[in-house]
DNA sequence: GACTATCATGTCACCAAGTGACAGATGACG
DNA sequence: CGTCATCTGTCACTTGGTGACATGATAGTC
Protein backbone atom coordinates (compact mmCIF):
# COMPACT_ATOMS: atom_id res chain seq x y z
CA UNK A 1 0.00 0.00 0.00
CA UNK A 2 2.08 3.02 -1.24
CA UNK A 3 -0.29 5.16 -1.03
CA UNK A 4 -0.49 4.45 2.79
CA UNK A 5 3.08 5.20 2.97
CA UNK A 6 2.99 8.72 1.25
CA UNK A 7 -0.24 9.45 3.30
CA UNK A 8 1.81 8.52 6.45
CA UNK A 9 5.40 11.09 5.36
CA UNK A 10 2.83 13.82 4.80
CA UNK A 11 1.06 13.55 7.64
CA UNK A 12 4.53 13.64 9.84
CA UNK A 13 5.21 16.50 7.60
CA UNK A 14 2.12 18.52 8.27
CA UNK A 15 2.70 17.65 12.45
CA UNK A 16 6.42 19.04 11.86
CA UNK A 17 5.12 21.87 10.26
CA UNK A 18 2.21 22.88 12.94
CA UNK A 19 4.74 21.94 15.66
CA UNK A 20 6.99 24.78 14.45
CA UNK A 21 4.34 27.42 13.25
CA UNK A 22 2.84 27.03 16.72
CA UNK A 23 5.92 27.52 18.24
CA UNK A 24 6.80 30.44 16.66
CA UNK A 25 3.53 32.11 17.52
CA UNK A 26 3.51 31.43 20.75
CA UNK A 27 6.64 33.53 20.92
CA UNK A 28 6.43 36.29 18.31
CA UNK A 29 2.42 36.08 17.51
CA UNK A 30 0.58 35.25 14.83
CA UNK A 31 0.54 38.68 12.65
CA UNK A 32 4.56 38.83 13.36
CA UNK A 33 5.20 35.70 12.17
CA UNK A 34 5.46 35.33 8.12
CA UNK A 35 4.78 31.82 5.99
CA UNK A 36 8.68 32.18 5.13
CA UNK A 37 9.72 31.86 8.84
CA UNK A 38 7.79 28.72 9.24
CA UNK A 39 8.89 27.09 6.24
CA UNK A 40 12.56 28.05 6.43
CA UNK A 41 13.01 26.91 10.31
CA UNK A 42 11.00 23.52 8.97
CA UNK A 43 13.68 23.25 6.62
CA UNK A 44 11.31 23.91 3.29
CA UNK A 45 10.32 26.92 0.88
CA UNK A 46 7.21 29.72 1.35
CA UNK A 47 5.54 27.55 -1.45
CA UNK A 48 6.09 24.03 -0.33
CA UNK A 49 4.41 25.41 3.00
CA UNK A 50 1.37 26.26 0.85
CA UNK A 51 1.48 22.43 -0.67
CA UNK A 52 0.21 21.31 3.09
CA UNK A 53 -2.10 23.49 4.38
CA UNK A 54 -3.98 25.91 2.02
CA UNK A 55 -3.84 29.31 4.82
CA UNK A 56 -1.55 29.91 7.76
CA UNK A 57 -4.17 29.76 9.63
CA UNK A 58 -4.93 26.31 9.01
CA UNK A 59 -1.89 25.29 10.35
CA UNK A 60 -3.04 25.76 13.93
CA UNK A 61 -6.14 23.76 13.79
CA UNK A 62 -3.94 20.34 12.86
CA UNK A 63 -3.19 17.83 14.92
CA UNK A 64 -6.34 18.99 17.92
CA UNK A 65 -9.69 17.91 17.44
CA UNK A 66 -11.11 21.93 18.16
CA UNK A 67 -13.94 20.98 15.71
CA UNK A 68 -15.15 17.92 17.14
CA UNK A 69 -14.56 15.48 13.96
CA UNK A 70 -16.39 12.71 15.74
CA UNK A 71 -19.32 14.16 17.46
CA UNK A 72 -21.35 13.68 14.35
CA UNK A 73 -21.10 9.76 14.75
CA UNK A 74 -21.01 10.04 18.44
CA UNK A 75 -24.95 11.67 18.12
CA UNK A 76 -26.12 8.66 15.95
CA UNK A 77 -24.63 6.05 18.22
CA UNK A 78 -26.70 7.73 21.16
CA UNK A 79 -29.89 6.05 22.68
CA UNK A 80 -32.81 6.80 20.03
CA UNK A 81 -34.90 7.23 23.40
CA UNK A 82 -32.79 10.26 24.44
CA UNK A 83 -34.58 14.12 24.08
CA UNK A 84 -32.40 15.73 21.60
CA UNK A 85 -31.07 18.50 23.89
CA UNK A 86 -29.43 16.21 26.37
CA UNK A 87 -28.18 13.82 23.35
CA UNK A 88 -26.17 17.21 22.68
CA UNK A 89 -25.12 17.75 26.34
CA UNK A 90 -23.88 13.85 26.86
CA UNK A 91 -21.83 14.50 23.17
CA UNK A 92 -20.09 17.68 23.60
CA UNK A 93 -19.57 17.13 27.43
CA UNK A 94 -17.36 14.33 26.90
CA UNK A 95 -15.96 15.92 24.01
CA UNK A 96 -15.12 19.15 26.02
CA UNK A 97 -13.28 16.50 29.03
CA UNK A 98 -11.00 15.57 25.90
CA UNK A 99 -10.05 18.80 25.41
CA UNK A 100 -9.71 20.01 28.92
CA UNK A 101 -7.24 17.01 29.83
CA UNK A 102 -4.89 18.22 26.85
CA UNK A 103 -2.59 20.70 27.97
CA UNK A 104 -1.19 21.18 24.18
CA UNK A 105 -5.11 21.53 23.49
CA UNK A 106 -5.90 24.77 25.87
CA UNK A 107 -2.84 26.12 24.48
CA UNK A 108 -3.74 26.32 20.93
CA UNK A 109 -7.59 27.12 21.62
CA UNK A 110 -5.45 30.42 24.13
CA UNK A 111 -3.66 31.12 20.98
CA UNK A 112 -7.23 30.94 18.65
CA UNK A 113 -9.10 33.72 20.93
CA UNK A 114 -5.99 36.02 21.37
CA UNK A 115 -5.91 36.26 17.39
CA UNK A 116 -8.93 37.40 15.60
CA UNK A 117 -7.75 35.78 12.19
CA UNK A 118 -7.30 32.69 14.11
CA UNK A 119 -11.19 33.42 15.56
CA UNK A 120 -12.64 33.80 12.56
CA UNK A 121 -11.13 30.75 10.96
CA UNK A 122 -12.34 28.88 14.04
CA UNK A 123 -16.09 29.85 13.16
CA UNK A 124 -15.66 29.37 9.76
CA UNK A 125 -14.85 25.65 10.79
CA UNK A 126 -17.65 25.66 13.24
CA UNK A 127 -19.87 26.92 11.00
CA UNK A 128 -19.44 24.03 8.51
CA UNK A 129 -19.23 21.59 11.62
CA UNK A 130 -22.49 22.90 13.03
CA UNK A 131 -24.49 21.73 9.50
CA UNK A 132 -22.87 18.78 10.04
CA UNK A 133 -24.28 18.45 13.59
CA UNK A 134 -27.56 19.62 12.68
CA UNK A 135 -28.11 17.13 10.18
CA UNK A 136 -26.99 14.21 12.41
CA UNK A 137 -29.44 15.36 15.45
CA UNK A 138 -32.22 15.74 12.46
CA UNK A 139 -31.56 12.38 10.98
CA UNK A 140 -31.43 10.48 14.06
CA UNK A 141 -33.50 7.67 14.48
CA UNK A 142 -36.19 7.83 16.67
CA UNK A 143 -36.83 11.84 16.62
CA UNK A 144 -38.44 13.87 13.55
CA UNK A 145 -37.16 17.26 13.86
CA UNK A 146 -37.95 20.01 11.49
CA UNK A 147 -34.63 21.61 10.48
CA UNK A 148 -35.17 24.90 12.15
CA UNK A 149 -35.70 23.29 15.21
CA UNK A 150 -32.43 21.20 14.91
CA UNK A 151 -30.68 24.61 13.82
CA UNK A 152 -31.73 25.87 17.06
CA UNK A 153 -30.86 23.10 19.11
CA UNK A 154 -27.30 22.63 17.42
CA UNK A 155 -26.93 26.97 17.76
CA UNK A 156 -27.88 26.77 21.29
CA UNK A 157 -24.89 24.54 22.07
CA UNK A 158 -22.74 26.62 20.56
CA UNK A 159 -23.90 29.32 22.68
CA UNK A 160 -22.95 27.31 25.46
CA UNK A 161 -19.64 26.27 24.03
CA UNK A 162 -18.64 29.95 23.23
CA UNK A 163 -19.76 31.25 27.15
CA UNK A 164 -17.77 28.84 28.26
CA UNK A 165 -15.11 29.90 26.35
CA UNK A 166 -15.24 33.45 27.93
CA UNK A 167 -15.64 32.60 31.39
CA UNK A 168 -12.76 30.01 30.54
CA UNK A 169 -10.80 33.53 29.23
CA UNK A 170 -12.31 35.43 31.93
CA UNK A 171 -10.67 33.18 34.72
CA UNK A 172 -7.27 33.52 32.95
CA UNK A 173 -7.55 29.75 31.62
CA UNK A 174 -8.36 28.47 35.58
CA UNK A 175 -12.05 27.68 35.14
CA UNK A 176 -13.35 23.75 34.86
CA UNK A 177 -14.27 23.85 31.14
CA UNK A 178 -16.65 20.72 31.37
CA UNK A 179 -18.11 21.82 34.87
CA UNK A 180 -19.17 25.17 33.27
CA UNK A 181 -20.24 23.09 30.43
CA UNK A 182 -22.61 21.07 32.24
CA UNK A 183 -24.18 24.26 34.09
CA UNK A 184 -24.81 26.04 30.82
CA UNK A 185 -26.69 22.84 29.26
CA UNK A 186 -28.58 22.90 32.33
CA UNK A 187 -29.49 26.67 32.49
CA UNK A 188 -31.00 26.62 28.52
CA UNK A 189 -34.04 24.50 27.86
CA UNK A 190 -34.73 23.65 24.26
CA UNK A 191 -38.15 22.92 23.34
CA UNK A 192 -38.08 19.79 20.79
CA UNK A 193 -41.47 21.08 19.46
CA UNK A 194 -42.51 24.42 17.66
CA UNK A 195 -45.41 26.37 19.51
CA UNK A 196 -48.92 24.94 18.43
CA UNK A 197 -50.98 27.89 18.12
CA UNK B 1 -18.93 73.74 13.26
CA UNK B 2 -16.48 72.83 10.43
CA UNK B 3 -16.03 69.73 12.39
CA UNK B 4 -19.60 68.86 11.11
CA UNK B 5 -19.23 69.82 7.63
CA UNK B 6 -16.53 67.33 6.56
CA UNK B 7 -17.88 64.81 8.73
CA UNK B 8 -20.89 65.38 6.48
CA UNK B 9 -18.93 64.91 3.15
CA UNK B 10 -17.28 61.87 4.34
CA UNK B 11 -20.75 60.29 5.31
CA UNK B 12 -20.99 60.85 1.64
CA UNK B 13 -17.81 59.49 0.15
CA UNK B 14 -18.33 56.44 2.03
CA UNK B 15 -21.93 55.97 1.15
CA UNK B 16 -20.52 56.59 -2.80
CA UNK B 17 -18.19 54.11 -2.35
CA UNK B 18 -20.62 51.58 -0.28
CA UNK B 19 -22.97 52.10 -3.29
CA UNK B 20 -20.14 51.03 -6.41
CA UNK B 21 -18.64 48.12 -3.96
CA UNK B 22 -21.99 46.16 -3.37
CA UNK B 23 -23.28 46.74 -7.05
CA UNK B 24 -19.92 45.83 -7.53
CA UNK B 25 -19.68 42.46 -5.48
CA UNK B 26 -23.80 41.37 -6.57
CA UNK B 27 -22.50 41.78 -10.14
CA UNK B 28 -19.33 40.04 -10.54
CA UNK B 29 -18.85 38.39 -6.85
CA UNK B 30 -16.57 39.61 -4.10
CA UNK B 31 -13.58 37.85 -4.73
CA UNK B 32 -13.63 38.66 -8.21
CA UNK B 33 -13.77 42.23 -7.62
CA UNK B 34 -10.47 43.84 -6.73
CA UNK B 35 -10.63 47.34 -4.71
CA UNK B 36 -8.50 49.21 -7.36
CA UNK B 37 -12.23 48.26 -9.21
CA UNK B 38 -13.97 50.06 -6.80
CA UNK B 39 -11.91 52.84 -6.56
CA UNK B 40 -11.69 53.47 -10.31
CA UNK B 41 -15.13 53.06 -10.23
CA UNK B 42 -16.22 55.65 -8.13
CA UNK B 43 -13.20 58.43 -9.31
CA UNK B 44 -10.45 57.62 -6.90
CA UNK B 45 -7.41 55.43 -6.00
CA UNK B 46 -7.00 52.50 -4.10
CA UNK B 47 -4.74 54.23 -1.53
CA UNK B 48 -7.60 56.49 -1.14
CA UNK B 49 -10.08 53.50 -0.98
CA UNK B 50 -8.48 52.57 2.32
CA UNK B 51 -8.66 56.07 3.98
CA UNK B 52 -12.07 55.63 3.97
CA UNK B 53 -12.63 52.00 5.05
CA UNK B 54 -10.17 49.72 6.75
CA UNK B 55 -10.30 46.67 4.84
CA UNK B 56 -12.73 45.68 1.76
CA UNK B 57 -15.26 44.12 3.82
CA UNK B 58 -15.94 46.76 5.59
CA UNK B 59 -17.67 48.74 2.66
CA UNK B 60 -20.48 46.37 2.77
CA UNK B 61 -21.24 47.21 6.83
CA UNK B 62 -21.16 50.47 5.89
CA UNK B 63 -25.15 52.23 6.29
CA UNK B 64 -27.10 49.00 7.02
CA UNK B 65 -27.35 48.53 10.91
CA UNK B 66 -26.63 44.76 10.84
CA UNK B 67 -24.92 44.12 13.89
CA UNK B 68 -27.93 46.11 16.52
CA UNK B 69 -25.81 49.29 17.25
CA UNK B 70 -28.71 50.76 19.01
CA UNK B 71 -29.59 47.57 20.68
CA UNK B 72 -27.45 48.29 23.48
CA UNK B 73 -29.29 51.31 24.40
CA UNK B 74 -32.67 49.90 23.67
CA UNK B 75 -31.72 46.67 26.46
CA UNK B 76 -31.24 50.07 29.03
CA UNK B 77 -34.64 51.40 28.02
CA UNK B 78 -37.08 48.49 29.30
CA UNK B 79 -38.78 48.09 32.10
CA UNK B 80 -36.35 46.86 35.46
CA UNK B 81 -38.97 44.23 35.83
CA UNK B 82 -38.60 42.87 32.89
CA UNK B 83 -37.22 38.91 32.81
CA UNK B 84 -33.63 39.17 30.63
CA UNK B 85 -34.64 36.84 28.21
CA UNK B 86 -37.88 38.50 27.35
CA UNK B 87 -36.00 41.73 27.51
CA UNK B 88 -33.71 39.96 24.60
CA UNK B 89 -36.46 38.93 22.77
CA UNK B 90 -38.58 42.19 22.38
CA UNK B 91 -35.28 44.40 21.72
CA UNK B 92 -34.18 41.76 19.32
CA UNK B 93 -37.40 41.53 18.01
CA UNK B 94 -38.14 45.66 17.25
CA UNK B 95 -34.78 45.23 15.20
CA UNK B 96 -35.43 42.01 13.34
CA UNK B 97 -38.48 44.13 12.02
CA UNK B 98 -36.47 46.98 10.59
CA UNK B 99 -34.22 45.00 9.40
CA UNK B 100 -36.79 42.71 7.60
CA UNK B 101 -39.01 46.23 6.36
CA UNK B 102 -35.59 47.06 4.46
CA UNK B 103 -34.98 45.42 0.53
CA UNK B 104 -31.41 46.71 0.30
CA UNK B 105 -30.28 45.04 4.13
CA UNK B 106 -31.61 41.81 2.88
CA UNK B 107 -29.49 41.79 -0.19
CA UNK B 108 -26.73 42.93 1.60
CA UNK B 109 -27.85 39.69 4.02
CA UNK B 110 -27.64 37.75 1.04
CA UNK B 111 -24.35 38.83 -0.04
CA UNK B 112 -23.10 38.59 2.98
CA UNK B 113 -24.32 34.69 3.92
CA UNK B 114 -23.32 33.78 0.50
CA UNK B 115 -19.14 35.10 0.81
CA UNK B 116 -17.10 33.32 3.63
CA UNK B 117 -14.71 36.41 3.69
CA UNK B 118 -17.89 38.58 4.62
CA UNK B 119 -19.54 36.09 6.97
CA UNK B 120 -16.26 36.10 8.59
CA UNK B 121 -16.13 39.56 9.06
CA UNK B 122 -19.50 40.30 10.29
CA UNK B 123 -19.05 37.35 12.74
CA UNK B 124 -16.03 39.42 13.94
CA UNK B 125 -18.43 42.61 14.17
CA UNK B 126 -21.02 40.57 16.77
CA UNK B 127 -18.08 39.13 18.72
CA UNK B 128 -17.84 42.37 19.69
CA UNK B 129 -21.57 43.35 19.91
CA UNK B 130 -22.35 40.48 21.86
CA UNK B 131 -19.65 41.68 24.83
CA UNK B 132 -22.13 45.09 24.59
CA UNK B 133 -25.37 43.38 25.01
CA UNK B 134 -23.74 40.87 27.39
CA UNK B 135 -22.66 44.39 29.87
CA UNK B 136 -25.60 46.04 28.70
CA UNK B 137 -28.06 43.18 30.04
CA UNK B 138 -25.91 42.35 33.22
CA UNK B 139 -25.82 46.30 34.34
CA UNK B 140 -29.57 46.34 33.93
CA UNK B 141 -31.14 48.27 36.99
CA UNK B 142 -33.10 45.47 38.97
CA UNK B 143 -31.39 42.65 37.94
CA UNK B 144 -28.62 40.82 39.04
CA UNK B 145 -26.76 38.19 36.55
CA UNK B 146 -22.74 36.71 36.74
CA UNK B 147 -21.24 37.70 33.32
CA UNK B 148 -21.72 33.69 32.56
CA UNK B 149 -24.98 33.31 32.54
CA UNK B 150 -25.28 37.12 30.90
CA UNK B 151 -22.87 35.54 28.24
CA UNK B 152 -25.36 32.22 27.74
CA UNK B 153 -28.20 34.35 27.56
CA UNK B 154 -26.70 36.38 25.01
CA UNK B 155 -24.81 33.88 22.80
CA UNK B 156 -28.31 31.90 23.08
CA UNK B 157 -30.04 35.27 21.31
CA UNK B 158 -27.79 34.87 18.64
CA UNK B 159 -28.04 31.20 17.67
CA UNK B 160 -32.30 31.94 17.48
CA UNK B 161 -30.50 34.68 14.99
CA UNK B 162 -28.07 32.25 12.96
CA UNK B 163 -30.90 29.77 13.27
CA UNK B 164 -33.38 32.63 11.73
CA UNK B 165 -30.82 33.13 9.25
CA UNK B 166 -30.26 29.75 7.98
CA UNK B 167 -33.78 29.05 7.38
CA UNK B 168 -34.42 32.33 5.62
CA UNK B 169 -31.84 31.08 3.44
CA UNK B 170 -33.50 27.64 3.05
CA UNK B 171 -36.54 29.02 1.95
CA UNK B 172 -34.67 31.50 -0.33
CA UNK B 173 -35.55 34.73 1.63
CA UNK B 174 -39.06 34.31 1.69
CA UNK B 175 -39.64 33.58 5.26
CA UNK B 176 -40.98 35.85 7.67
CA UNK B 177 -37.48 36.53 9.54
CA UNK B 178 -39.54 38.27 12.84
CA UNK B 179 -41.63 35.06 12.56
CA UNK B 180 -39.07 32.63 12.82
CA UNK B 181 -37.49 34.82 15.49
CA UNK B 182 -40.04 34.92 17.66
CA UNK B 183 -40.72 31.42 17.12
CA UNK B 184 -37.01 30.89 18.37
CA UNK B 185 -37.90 32.75 21.44
CA UNK B 186 -40.62 31.12 22.67
CA UNK B 187 -38.70 27.62 22.15
CA UNK B 188 -35.75 28.57 23.71
CA UNK B 189 -36.06 29.14 27.78
CA UNK B 190 -32.52 30.52 29.47
CA UNK B 191 -32.92 30.25 33.52
CA UNK B 192 -31.21 33.50 34.73
CA UNK B 193 -30.52 31.37 38.10
CA UNK B 194 -27.14 29.04 37.72
CA UNK B 195 -28.34 25.71 39.72
CA UNK B 196 -28.06 25.41 43.35
CA UNK B 197 -26.97 21.84 44.02
C1' DG C 1 -6.32 89.99 -2.64
C1' DA C 2 -2.28 87.76 -0.67
C1' DC C 3 -0.79 84.38 3.14
C1' DT C 4 -1.00 80.34 5.51
C1' DA C 5 -2.44 76.12 7.82
C1' DT C 6 -5.19 72.15 6.89
C1' DC C 7 -6.94 68.28 4.68
C1' DA C 8 -7.77 65.20 0.73
C1' DT C 9 -5.73 63.00 -2.78
C1' DG C 10 -2.26 60.87 -5.93
C1' DT C 11 2.14 58.66 -6.47
C1' DC C 12 5.55 55.50 -5.31
C1' DA C 13 7.66 51.97 -2.87
C1' DC C 14 6.99 48.30 -0.04
C1' DC C 15 5.44 43.85 2.59
C1' DA C 16 2.94 39.51 3.05
C1' DA C 17 -0.46 35.91 1.55
C1' DG C 18 -1.42 33.07 -2.06
C1' DT C 19 -1.17 30.92 -6.90
C1' DG C 20 0.42 29.19 -11.48
C1' DA C 21 4.09 27.42 -14.43
C1' DC C 22 8.20 25.17 -15.09
C1' DA C 23 12.43 22.61 -14.16
C1' DG C 24 15.28 19.54 -11.60
C1' DA C 25 15.94 15.93 -7.95
C1' DT C 26 14.51 11.72 -5.92
C1' DG C 27 12.88 7.31 -5.50
C1' DA C 28 9.94 3.11 -6.67
C1' DC C 29 9.39 -0.42 -9.93
C1' DG C 30 9.69 -3.10 -14.13
C1' DC D 1 19.23 0.74 -16.40
C1' DG D 2 15.32 3.38 -17.78
C1' DT D 3 10.86 5.30 -16.84
C1' DC D 4 7.32 7.43 -14.49
C1' DA D 5 5.28 9.79 -10.59
C1' DT D 6 5.96 12.86 -6.94
C1' DC D 7 8.12 16.29 -4.24
C1' DT D 8 10.54 20.42 -4.20
C1' DG D 9 12.68 24.90 -5.42
C1' DT D 10 12.59 28.96 -8.28
C1' DC D 11 10.47 32.68 -10.48
C1' DA D 12 6.95 35.69 -11.71
C1' DC D 13 2.64 37.53 -10.68
C1' DT D 14 -1.78 39.24 -8.34
C1' DT D 15 -4.03 41.36 -4.52
C1' DG D 16 -4.86 43.39 0.11
C1' DG D 17 -2.94 46.67 2.92
C1' DT D 18 0.53 50.39 4.74
C1' DG D 19 3.98 54.20 5.20
C1' DA D 20 6.16 58.36 3.29
C1' DC D 21 6.04 62.25 0.66
C1' DA D 22 4.50 65.80 -2.61
C1' DT D 23 0.84 68.55 -4.29
C1' DG D 24 -3.38 70.83 -4.95
C1' DA D 25 -7.67 72.69 -3.21
C1' DT D 26 -9.84 75.16 0.45
C1' DA D 27 -11.01 77.93 4.40
C1' DG D 28 -9.69 81.54 7.64
C1' DT D 29 -7.12 85.66 8.67
C1' DC D 30 -4.98 90.19 7.96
Amino acid sequence: MKEGLRERTRRAVRAELAQVAIDLFARQGFDETTVEDIARAAGMTKRSFFRYFPTKEDVVFDGIDLTGENVVADIAARPADERPWECLHHVLQAWQEEIHASEQALATIRLIEATPALAGRLHQRRTEWRRRVSDALQHRPGTDLDPYTADLLTNAATAVLDAVSSQWARSDGNANRPALLDQGFNQIHVDPNPQQE
